[in-house]
DNA sequence: GGCTTTGTCTAGTATCTCTAGTTTAAGCCT
DNA sequence: AGGCTTAAACTAGAGATACTAGACAAAGCC
């Protein structure tokens, strides 16, 4: 009929037109069918490139993983202390906001292929950013690990519950991630001590 | 063919089931389908109770809430201070394990009917939980507010990357999750004042 | 016992995932 | 250029799912 010339498709065009679907529809709206139309190819052609719909999103999980990365990178280069804590934080928020389906895709439990993922350097650099980024507050391990672990417990679930509307109206939300950030500096610079006492109540 | 008595649904039965289903195979596998199967039900029935599988999966959230809800309330009665803390967050995060399923309902953002969730006391009654278990720790409005809205940012958060394996092996999660709640006692104790002071790198 | 209500089923449509096998385009080789 | 090889895309189809419409039967009310 008409002269098909080849689609030129690839996993990772694949992956970049689920990940823009999810930022668009929403993670679970994101189907091969979905994608498949959206590249004007038949959804059996994806297949070639991708494993399944389980393996597609996996994959949309370490794009967006990597991407997080860069942007926190850049945000934290050449800055110290709650300088670079706000930088990191305010460039990890805004990428959830900006590619709010991408962002689901890095909370989903993870089932992604161990090769892809030991290719990808988004995670493991993640890590190792936010190590570094706390080392101007002179922690030693455990103490270290354990400040990394709430920090990145905090601006995700911070996160997580913004975006699945957590937070009633009453008070700005931009106030009060403000006033997280304070607080999560002063607790990086004030870090316990191990103390076995019982906190005596008021 | 067979004597067949009603099965005897409602919609808190329908929910109840998918909410089984979903700790046993993870919420994304609920279906209509395998829930009607669990009944010994054709899934057309389902529809008499519940509109669809997102009004389902709405009601498994609310159920959730008021579980977990009810837990917490129970776990912090009769203490006040770090006791009241530890005891609020030990409650949550062990919901999250006898539940994985209905927590990851919790998490999905929300599109629950607003006439149920009028109705349901759980997500209404967290927060005043929250608010009077921190009262202890003598914060006055707004910072009462950021102080709930961090405290359920990092508990959620902590939960959720642990249950996706977000934690490597190297250092036992319990003890980060002990260093934390130190670290969330300390910070509310401490909770900083409106400080417009460019914080000194190290 | 008849009537109404409503819970469950049968039947059917549309969509989706994924597989097998076929066609055809692109690159290579002489 | 023409033929061979490889792989990309397609056609066809099986199995599962979400959901609807309409039939039927059980429970409760009089």
């Amino acid at each position: 009929m008409c002269a098909m010339a080849r689609a030129g498709l690839t996993a990772d065009r694949v992956t970049l037109t689920g990940a823009e679907l999810a930022d668009d529809v929403g993670l679970d709206h994101v189907t091969m069918s979905a994608v498949a139309r959206r590249l004007g190819v038949k959804d059996a052609s994806l297949y070639a490139h991708v494993r399944n719909l389980e393996d597609l999103r996996g994959r949309i999980a370490l794009l967006a993983a990597d991407e997080k990365t860069i942007r926190i990178a850049e945000a934290i280069a050449g800055r110290a202390g709650k300088d670079a804590l706000v930088a990191y934080a305010n460039a990890y928020r805004q990428y959830a906001h900006d590619h709010p389906g991408r962002y689901t895709a890095t909370q989903i439990p993870i089932q992604i292929d161990p090769e892809l993922l030991a290719r990808a350097p988004g995670p493991r650099r993640a890590v190792e950013l936010t190590y570094s980024m706390l080392r101007a507050y002179a922690l030693d391990e455990p103490d270290l690990t354990d400040a990394v672990r709430l920090l990145r417990s905090t601006l995700h679930g911070f996160i997580s519950l913004e975006a699945a509307g957590g937070f009633a109206h009453a008070r700005p939300v931009e106030d009060t991630w403000a006033r997280c950030l304070d607080g999560l500096h002063t607790l990086l610079e004030h870090w316990p001590a191990h103390d076995d006492d019982k906190g005596e109540p008021a």
